[in-house]
DNA sequence: GTAACTGCAAAATATTTGCATCCTT
DNA sequence: AAGGATGCAAATATTTTGCAGTTAC
């Protein structure tokens, strides 16, 4: 079942099907949160080359599978796009929030972000909103 | 007039006065925008090292002098925090501002983040807001 | 005088590129 | 069969660390 999304995932994105590209997906459908490289490189063992992570999410962001998700410690991190924000374009106005207790970020798909009013003269193309605290399940 | 300023922001955030750091601190007072290291290093000339900019810059985080602004293309830039967020913790809730055509990263400082109810269990400590779209002088 | 800052060298990491080979369609 | 994807090697770029010399207070 699994294995279906992940190859109806790249077939709607126009991308060929590769050993590679099914299991960095698979990273990404098996969990909620989003993902850095460096995740990434760890949780798929040592199955394949750095090289092919960097292409690989380098060819995910292009087509829009994925989306990526600034945090202030300089490590990237990427989620996948719920809904299809093909070809690079992502109007996905969803906040991401960053646990500082576990770390983890996700995608809270139901919060949407309020539109700002900005001075005369500025236009708003796109807006990222990321809140840091506490999760879930680390507030207990 | 500069010099002072300079001076006494290094004094106020007890740090020691040393060529390096008056020429940094002077980059940010030039302009209003936000500055990443390839720039200061670039703007800078060929003055100083390397590890300088990256040990000042770390300095001045701490310290709470600059903060810094994550961006989706992996170049984290920093900015003066206008007012004293001492002791690394920055409340600003001030909204930042990418422009997609001349890449200036600017503070609004008017602008206000707008509080979000996060869904139950998530605890809010600090919000960062990054607009891109075209600033004011790009849109003429 | 002492503690802290700087510059240089070098180590450790991270990212990009070229190319030959293999795989998908 | 053809074009694209992968892995390897190596070139670049970025960031961190250690240490000796210098500077600020």
């Amino acid at each position: 079942m699994m294995e279906q999304k992940i190859d109806e995932l790249l077939k709607k994105n126009h991308l060929s099907i590769t050993g590679g590209r099914r299991k960095i997906l698979e990273l990404f459908l098996q969990q909620d949160g989003a993902l850095s490289h460096s995740d990434i490189e760890r949780r798929a063992g040592e199955k394949f080359d750095r090289v092919t992570v960097y292409r690989t999410l380098q060819t995910f962001l292009e087509k829009g599978l994925i989306h990526s998700i600034p945090t202030s410690d300089n490590s990237i991190r990427y989620a996948l796009c719920k809904d299809d924000c093909s070809g690079g374009q992502h109007h996905d106005d969803h906040v991401h929030f960053i646990c500082n207790a576990c770390g983890t970020t996700v995608c809270l798909e139901g919060v949407t972000v309020p539109s700002i009013a900005l001075p005369d003269g500025y236009v708003t193309e796109q807006v990222e909103m990321l809140i840091s605290g506490v999760c879930k399940s680390c507030n207990h």
